[in-house]
DNA sequence: GCCAACGTTGGC
DNA sequence: GCCAACGTTGGC
């Protein structure tokens, strides 16, 4: 079981489009460690679903449901997708500005590696900011 | 809309 | 195989 986060703009594709369709496909990764994560992803693995560019927080969790499926958006094999369903939308959606506040969130991916847009999350980092999402 | 950071590409 | 140039992403 591991913890990742997963970023959107919302301007594409927002969590309430998530929740319209009920299942959505994870694709269109061009990058080489981003997809090194999707591959690692199991089915039952959690994710932070991250708005970016517009809104700049968490919203809230998916789980993966399809693990490591051929990117449908590309035609020569390289590219992995997942496929995740909601799971649950916080009442008080974790802002970066929080995260970067919070010094125990200091070393996590989305902090460091701001381009990467499928990070890993720790344990310890995943619990901090499902305390902060109860607000 | 701008700019910094980082990944990728291409010339040598 | 190195490194400069370029493109893309994402925070501000």
């Amino acid at each position: 079981m591991n913890y990742w986060l997963v970023k959107s703009e919302p301007f594409k594709y927002s969590w309430d489009d998530l929740v319209a369709e009920g299942e959505g496909t994870w694709d269109g990764v061009r990058n080489y460690a981003a997809r090194n994560n999707l591959r690692a992803m199991e089915v039952g693995d959690e994710a932070f679903f991250y708005h970016s560019r517009e809104g700049l927080e968490i919203v809230g969790i998916v789980t993966v449901s399809v693990a490591d499926i051929p990117d449908p958006t590309d035609d020569t094999g390289k590219w992995s997708a997942v496929k995740v369903k909601p799971k649950r939308k916080f009442d008080h959606p974790v802002t970066l500005k929080a995260i970067k506040a919070e010094p125990k969130l200091a070393d996590c991916e989305l902090v460091r590696l701001s381009r990467l847009s499928v990070a890993r999350i720790s344990a310890e980092e995943w619990e901090v900011i499902c305390a902060m999402a109860e607000g």
